[in-house]
RNA sequence: GGGCAGGUAGCGUAGCGGCGAACGCAUCUGACUGUAAAUCAGGCACACAGAAACAACGAAGGUUCGAGUCCUUCCCUGCCCA
């Protein structure tokens, strides 16, 4: 075990561990806004808010240290007026930590039917009222100071997982230029509400070693407080995104954070921690929670199905969460079946409670360096279908 | 007793000469990875399992090449009148 304390520009990233025999690390992310302890799990809150969950809940029952907030949804609502009017997100909805939000490069990928790319940026139509946009890498950094993140995110091209070689050579060059740009209007701005915000450079490349190289290169030159993997879990195999992830953490640098965007099931997240990565978010414990789906410490339940019905015993004896011992099976499938909103309430509470269990308990076992032998174990129980 | 309206898969309903029959609900199963997602997809008599066979239009007759669909009788339900 060895520590480094250094100071960046914005951000403290302290290395606490790295485990014997695999690249998983633990550390702490000094924010304004508070300490983060990594690997970490980070909830999804789109629009602002962790859809279905209390932000006491997600502090005291979820444990969540940052949250994430999208850019292109909350420029289209509320808006960056009553934004600024509000004094930030942190104002806004009452969240007090650490707050990323991503820039809505994700979207130039999801909502890919509204969109064209230009050298300048991504002319969108809102999916809301059909009116036209333009997201620049440098407009997308100050829609991003309005909101008042803690850490913003820069505005990429998401190609799907199955791009062929020329397009995603022709994906990246756009990527690199939107990301100098957009580091160039980080530097030149500052925050608006008195404390400080760092900027994270994305790597893309998809599927093509060569092209995350590059990437993985010119991204760890900005020389930013920490650094993002994305276009990963967008269609290619699992396997090809773990090789993906190795190839670029050889060269994005150990003494900063690495963010893997949009990542993903519970056994995702544990091979990607053993890859390196310290950050991590993902929609799945949240939308797939309302659509019925637990992840637990013990394989994976849909609580639609038949036989719950009779299962009286507690969500999860051993869970982290208060949702697990005070709802039974039974219980919580019949809410599902009566479309009863506590049902979504109590499975997001419990997804997002294990997720941060489980990296938290990857982050322990890290410290006590025995992950190597624990993460194999772990992940053959959470793929279990129960 | 008379009049009117009806009887279609668990329920509700569409169809009014080519239907092995649409749709909704219920029910069962699956999907969901930087959230256009409290969403989406599929199954759903019985039996069998592999391409063949047998299956829902109240019942029985009839007309027709062909009938939920037209005709006759009967049974049942609802409403109204005696």
């Amino acid at each position: 075990m060895w520590q480094s304390w250094r100071k960046f520009a914005d951000m403290d990233f302290k290395l606490q561990a790295i485990a014997s025999g695999t690249a998983a690390r633990a550390g702490l992310i000094t924010t304004d806004h508070g300490v983060i302890q990594t690997p970490i799990f980070m909830p999804v809150g789109t629009v602002g808010s962790v859809k279905a969950v209390h932000f006491h809940e997600l502090r005291d029952d979820v444990k969540a240290q940052i949250i994430l907030g999208n850019t292109y949804h909350l420029y289209l609502r509320p808006g960056t007026d009553i934004l600024r009017q509000a004094g930030g997100l942190h104002r806004f909805n009452g969240w007090d930590g650490p707050i990323l939000t991503d820039s809505g490069g994700f979207q130039v990928f999801s909502l890919s039917a509204n969109r064209k790319l230009k050298e300048e940026g991504a002319y969108f139509r809102s999916h809301i009222d059909g009116s036209k946009h333009l997201f620049t890498p440098e407009g997308v950094v100050d829609i991003q100071r309005i909101i008042g993140s803690d850490i913003m995110m820069a505005l990429d091209e998401c190609p799907p997982g199955t791009a062929d070689y020329s397009y995603a050579r022709k994906s990246l060059d756009l990527t690199l230029k939107w990301l100098k740009r957009g580091w160039n209007r980080y530097q030149a701005t500052e925050g608006l509400y008195g404390f400080t915000q760092s900027y994270f450079p994305i790597v893309q490349g998809c599927t093509y070693p060569d092209l995350r190289r590059e990437s993985a290169k010119f991204v760890t030159d900005l020389g930013a407080d920490g650094n993002a993997i994305g276009g990963l879990a967008v269609g290619e195999p699992a396997e090809v995104m773990y090789d993906m992830i190795e190839v670029v953490n050889e060269i994005l640098p150990a003494d900063k954070p690495r963010y893997l965007m949009g990542v993903g099931t519970p056994a995702n997240i544990l091979e990607a921690i053993d890859r390196g990565v310290d950050m991590m978010d993902c929609v799945m414990p949240t939308r797939n929670g309302r659509n019925g789906m637990l992840f637990t410490a013990h394989g994976i339940m849909n609580m639609r199905n038949k036989k719950w019905a009779d299962d009286f015993s507690p969500l999860q004896a051993d869970g982290p969460s208060f949702v697990d011992r005070a709802y039974s099976k039974a219980y919580v499938r019949h809410l599902f079946i009566s479309q009863e909103l506590l049902a979504m309430q109590i499975a997001s509470i419990h997804n997002l409670a294990f997720y941060l269990w489980l990296v938290g308990e990857a982050r322990k076992h890290i410290i006590e360096g025995d992950f190597a032998q624990w993460k194999p174990m772990m992940v053959e129980r959470v793929t279990r279908r129960l």
